[in-house]
DNA sequence: ATTGGCGCCTGAAAGC
DNA sequence: TGCTTTCAGGCGCCAA
């Protein structure tokens, strides 16, 4: 489930293969993902430099050297691969043969991008993506941004975020916290877990409007501040432990995979709040068809 | 305009 | 045991 951080560990784990090295070949094994794939994508692709390789919200952008940003979003099930192929300049591109014997194709394999690095190292990197709810994109050079990045809000990392960022997005919406956190015109690369792991810190209930953050006049409350805190740190804390936990898995096996994490509340149903002195059992209910978690004895 | 719900898609896990 | 149902969640889209 990729929320900012996994996608800020995606990049990371990446950048060795793909930043600044050239799309030597690219291969999609199917029309679309979530959409179709854009007109000509492997031939426009196919020959550049990715000059540089980052992120916004929950989106990869790969910016090519004509202008072009590969727009990427890993849906619920995206993932990478990467693996370093043999280091020998003679083997080639357009040589099947080279690629199964080094990295075979497994199911959902969806696009396969053959990278040369600038040292001459030969990476395959591979999109796999079970169901396809992920998609690339293209953002066009000189063309009008993206409607899938316009609409995006204030990214949670750095310092930018506070108090007073989060009264003005929620003065006069009525819509509950959870349902606040997780719209992306607000704030971009919240999901499900970093929601509600911010919502237990900062003892707030999900269920509350999110314009009782703020006075009549739109200025933040204390809530407010604590709340902007709780969600900086939560997703400067996930993203540290994603790079770590890569790197480790990166030294046995060359995969990607998100990190591993002790939440607080998120899948905690039935089981005993982490707030010492609280004993009370974490609950899950329903908000928008999705599952939040949360205890009732410590978010009001 | 804002808000809530549906559907896309597969695989794992729970249920019968 | 094996088949069926439920659930997971990002987010565009539609409808109230």
């Amino acid at each position: 489930m990729p929320e900012l951080p996994e996608v800020e560990t995606v990049r990371a784990g990446l950048a060795p293969a793909v930043d600044g090295a050239i799309v030597e070949k690219v291969q999609i094994n199917r029309p679309n993902l979530r959409f179709p794939f854009p007109q000509n994508f492997t031939e426009r692709v196919s020959g550049q430099r990715i000059i540089s390789l980052s992120r916004r919200a929950k989106y990869l952008l790969w910016h090519l050297e004509d202008g072009t940003i590969i727009i990427v979003h890993l849906g619920m099930s995206g993932s990478f691969r990467v693996h370093m192929l043999d280091n020998d300049v003679e083997t080639l591109i357009g040589e099947e043969q080279f690629a199964h014997e080094r990295s075979k194709s497994t199911k959902h394999d969806h696009v396969e991008f053959w990278m040369r690095q600038t040292n001459g190292a030969l990476y395959k990197v591979t999109y796999n993506d079970p169901r396809r709810f992920g998609f690339m994109l293209f953002q066009e050079p000189n063309g009008a941004e993206h409607p899938m990045l316009g609409r995006l809000g204030i990214e949670p990392t750095g310092n930018r975020l506070d108090g007073a960022i989060l009264a003005e997005l929620f003065k006069n919406k009525k819509a509950p916290l959870k349902a606040a956190l997780l719209d992306q015109s607000l704030i971009a690369g919240l999901g499900n877990i970093y929601v509600c792991e911010a919502l237990w810190r900062s003892g707030l209930s999900p269920m509350r409007p999110a314009h009782s953050l703020t006075t009549p006049k739109g200025k933040p409350k204390q809530k407010a501040h604590l709340l902007a805190q709780s969600i900086r740190t939560v997703i400067q804390e996930a993203i540290k432990a994603g790079g770590s936990s890569l790197r480790d898995h990166r030294q046995t096996d060359g995969e990607m995979g998100y990190f591993q994490h002790n939440f607080a509340v998120y899948d905690q149903e039935g089981t005993e709040c982490k707030n010492a002195g609280c004993d009370n059992v974490i609950e899950r209910i329903v908000q928008s068809g999705r599952s939040t978690f949360y205890c009732a004895a410590c978010q009001k």
